[in-house]
DNA sequence: CTGAAAGCGCTAACAG
DNA sequence: CTGTTAGCGCTTTCAG
């Protein structure tokens, strides 16, 4: 077992510096109001011993611990087929880093893993929480309000959260929905479909909702429900081939879905982006690039969301922000359309 | 703000259950000892008031934390363009909750950040470290090794850590790279190229080393350095094509790169696998199942790699394990070839 | 501006 | 088996 030689404590650079533990505690956090001499004597003494502040020490004083926890919820493995989750996990850690914060990460799977969560929530471990891929009906909203810590939601909640509302970040799935179906338009296709994400989602539900701004009262059979994953993209585009053979363009709310449904356009002849257009979203790079053709997507900035997310929840720890005052708390980012080969 | 109503703490649970803290200290730590009845009435006290341990109060006297740090050095994004990551933290997440540890993520990108890491190891926030995708003379090691934490790494690091060794865990890059040239041969290939890995990673180092083996005295011009990304395996295969436009079957290190040498072999109107065969390695799966044709490669069970660091390091940290003794500490997972289409 | 003193909530001997 | 008693290392009034 490698031996944790016992740490300096700040009694001990206290007696170093030949001053008291409150000075030194004093100039180790930065506080104002200690003669530049005996400060100037105490930064010296922490560098000699190597001195380093016992967080569990401070955390009871305090209550405060500098840490998040970031609460991925993702049953299914999307998550992990997609590079998202460690863009947003990037964006995150970049922020906390830069404001001294850790992140405590829980990754949830099933019922049990949220009673656990709820649990740790509640035993102040941290000053706050990010959370993620929330499903409609996800009962770990009400276990977090429960525990009455700030938190951030990634991706509109379905449900706003009472008084003040929930803060969260989401992209504007609605907006970049109406782009990719307009520009499939403006390339001259009529009989244009969409093949949905999980209904259970926000984000599907906001894509198909924009999807109908632009094709409102279009033929529904146009419209196929998928699940986000390739398999269900595959499914959804035979469905819709099989319902309305003189489609002309397809929408798909992820890339995912998009590439399966490339796969199946293929299958049945049809060549893209000549005989059918195709537009994804995510702009999830492994797979929007090494389709064939590569995908016309729409792309959202996941790693700023992430930092967007982070930045807001420690402004609410602060004090400093509007933690609820009113009105939505909602912030939505911008999404462009990427155009490659497929539409 | 959310008024955090103040939470209730041993002591409060002693004056309901009218006992000593110990006792109750006694009974919530699961001690043995303490007579039913009493036992029992602590119990109700504490769901009645809902009482959760302050776990930095906790930490103070036992010096342990129950929290690791999963540490990435990760200076490009590779990571970030693959599920992998994903995987690994979902078997390290998995372990760790099945043993109360939590998970502190901490990500670098650069030297600074090493630093910032280095000081957080060694400030005793958690028990031991879990530590991936490191990189040939990455500075980090040494920090770790200063800090004196428990360690294991993620992938065969490039030194020996002296006297004991390192534990680690890592796939048989060597061995599944042998068998992805043999299947080859066994297609009855005979001029076989390899595309390589970033050679500052032992896995690259490792795949090449495995190539040889089989390939012992084949024509030098057949290996080409590839650097991971899709970008780098096209580069590779185009210098390939160029010297040995003779050859029949290309092996690369991941199924990035295989991806890119698939798109550069069709450019060059060679068919797959018939003119050229092509393995890949990794099975990352929205890659390999989406390329045309689908990669033959070899998978590498990603998830279980991440329990079993978790397990070894907690065995170590429970005083259990051989943290040192002699020999090495290294497992090594196996690996098995997946057949799709392309070879 | 600096020091002394009082805990934060919990565990771990040590008595009883 | 149970209670008493010390602290763990740090921040924070409160005097000086």
């Amino acid at each position: 077992m490698t031996d944790t030689a016992p740490r300096p404590t700040l009694e001990a650079v206290a007696a170093r510096a030949g001053v008291s533990r409150a000075t030194v505690s004093r100039v180790v956090n930065g506080s104002h109001g200690v003669r530049e001499r005996l400060a100037e004597r105490v930064r010296r003494a922490v560098e000699e011993l190597g001195y380093v502040p016992n967080q569990a020490a401070r955390s009871l004083v305090t209550k405060r611990h500098d840490a998040v926890a970031v609460i991925v919820a993702e049953p299914e493995t999307r998550v992990f087929a997609d590079p998202f989750f460690a863009r947003q996990l990037r964006g995150i850690s970049k922020e906390l880093t830069a404001h001294d914060n850790q992140l405590v990460l829980l990754l949830t799977e099933d019922r049990d893993d949220h009673v656990r969560v709820g649990r740790y929530l509640a035993g102040g471990h941290v000053d706050g929480a990010l959370v993620f891929s929330l499903h409609i009906d996800d009962p770990l909203p009400q276990l977090i309000q429960r525990a009455g810590l700030p938190t951030v939601y990634g991706g509109r909640p379905d449900w706003n959260g009472g008084q003040g509302g929930v803060s969260y970040v989401d992209s504007d799935n609605r907006g970049g929905a109406r782009d990719a179906v307009r520009h499939l338009l403006g390339l001259g296709r009529a009989r244009i479909a969409h093949i949905t994400g999980a209904l259970d989602q926000t984000a599907a539900v906001d894509r198909l909702d924009g999807f109908r701004d632009v094709m409102a009262g279009a033929d529904p059979r146009l419209v196929a429900e998928g699940d986000f994953t390739p398999a269900g993209g595959e499914r959804a585009m035979r469905r819709l081939l099989d319902r309305c053979p003189d489609l002309d363009a397809v929408f798909a709310a992820n890339d995912l879905m998009a590439a399966g449904a490339l796969r199946v356009l293929r299958e049945h002849g049809r060549r893209v982006p000549d005989d059918v257009a195709v537009v994804g979203f995510d702009d999830m790079l492994p797979i929007a690039e090494q389709t064939d053709p590569p995908l016309t997507t729409v792309r959202q900035d996941i790693e700023e969301m992430g930092r967007l997310m982070t930045r807001l929840l420690l402004r609410e720890l602060d004090g400093t922000g509007t933690p609820s005052e009113g009105g939505s708390d909602g912030v939505i980012l911008p999404t462009t359309l990427v155009r490659r080969a497929s539409a």
